[in-house]
DNA sequence: CGTGTTCTTGACGTCAATCAACTCCAGTGG
DNA sequence: CCACTGGAGTTGATTGACGTCAAGAACACG
């Protein structure tokens, strides 16, 4: 129903699976991974978890029915590929080139002050899960949008009058991670950009112009198109 | 704008916090907890994580807008209480009476094998998580309740033609858990009862009937009304 | 410059929230 | 035993938001 077409090199993942296990040496170097190109895929052994270096990940599953819920977008110092099973539970893709950090499951199983990163991950990560949850149930898809906006200009907040955030993806991206359609971001931003809260200079990239009323359109659930009295 | 009223017996927690530390020794002996009692609370210090030993527990999170946000509920042999920085990231209510088995946090920086079964807790939380995030964006609410109703025969079948399921909670808890109104919960419930789906003896159970055009019903996306050419 | 992909914008239909009655109990007290 | 009460559940009517379909515009590629 959504996009068909996953747009992925698959004789990329080759370099990835094999974990770089420096001669008993635990930690990993980093390895280079181009943009497109996958991590992990869905249902493969996990042999690994990976620390994001550098570059961005996109994290997805693919419903029964064709559909795909992206799960996160993971930027540096995050941890991708947890399992409970030894199975990967999302596939994850660059979105730009990047350079990640290989941890063999076996190594964290010997030593538990990286089990314990792990574990602390997997659970911010759960906690991201949960007001992910939070935000696709309760909020209009106009919410939807000026948050994922914010969400993006966290990290990087340049000190200007205007914040600049580069858009990890391509409106069907973002749609498949805020559980909307592709033409409803497209609608929002526009509305956005008419009513002089962003600009959006080309496709990849927005330009916050008034914070305030995009962070008052975020907090506003369903229906709320006002303040509370 | 979902309820205000969260029926709980705050005095309850009391005898939650405190973790029944038996003199050194790290596995505890489960604790009694009677229905509607507060098992530890969001934003709270994370003392201890605990385990299902039998009754069923709710865990959810409130809304900065008043809604409220179920994020699963946990049945005999399933963790709760993870967290990641110290403070718990949601409450959870005894749905009924049951017991509970405290393990401290501190216990598990000594023993790595507590540390890895929770950590694998986690993980099957976060896959939980994201199925949860899957059904609610994707599937109408007719496939919710249905999928709903699964999910709850799914540990406990009668080998039986039919299966007999204590719903966890009233219709607005059920509705909190699937991101939709009390009202879609007891039309969907109702028409699949006009239909011969299940059966609805009383208030707080369903047994379900026909399980395969239950999994149908499940299976659709929106929009879907029938079988896929 | 042609072709395919991505984005935008409009028209329309549908599903589910909302509001509002009404019913159905369980508990309480006369 | 029955009226009263309040919470839970059901059901109906209405409305709005968002998905879908479709056509066009903007952009990227060779």
């Amino acid at each position: 129903m959504t996009n068909q077409r996953h747009s992925l090199r698959a004789e990329d993942a080759i370099m990835t699976t094999s974990p770089v296990d420096t001669g008993g040496k635990i930690h990993t170097m980093p390895i280079v991974k181009p943009s497109d190109s996958v991590v992990y895929h869905q249902g493969d052994a996990a042999a690994a978890v990976f620390r994001v270096r550098s570059g961005i990940v996109m994290a997805y599953r693919i419903h029964c029915d064709g559909t795909r819920q992206i799960t996160g977008f993971f930027q540096r110092g995050e941890m991708i590929g947890l399992d409970g099973d030894g199975v990967y539970i999302d596939t994850a893709v660059m979105v730009s080139d990047g350079r990640l950090e290989t941890i063999p499951t076996s190594s964290f199983l010997s030593e538990p002050a990286i089990q314990h990163e792990v574990y602390t991950s997997a659970c911010h990560q759960l906690h991201d899960a949960q007001e992910l949850i939070m935000s696709l149930t309760r909020k209009s898809s106009d919410a939807k949008v000026a948050e994922f906006l914010l969400h993006l200009a966290r990290p990087r907040r340049d000190g200007e009058t205007g914040l600049n955030v580069t858009l990890p993806g391509r409106r069907q991206d973002i749609a498949d991670y805020l559980g909307v359609s592709a033409e409803t971001v497209s609608r929002r931003l526009a509305a956005f950009r008419r009513e002089g809260l962003v600009e959006l200079p080309d496709r990849r990239s927005a330009r916050i112009l008034d914070i305030d009323a995009l962070v008052a359109r975020a907090l506003a659930s369903r229906g709320n198109h006002g303040l509370d009295p």
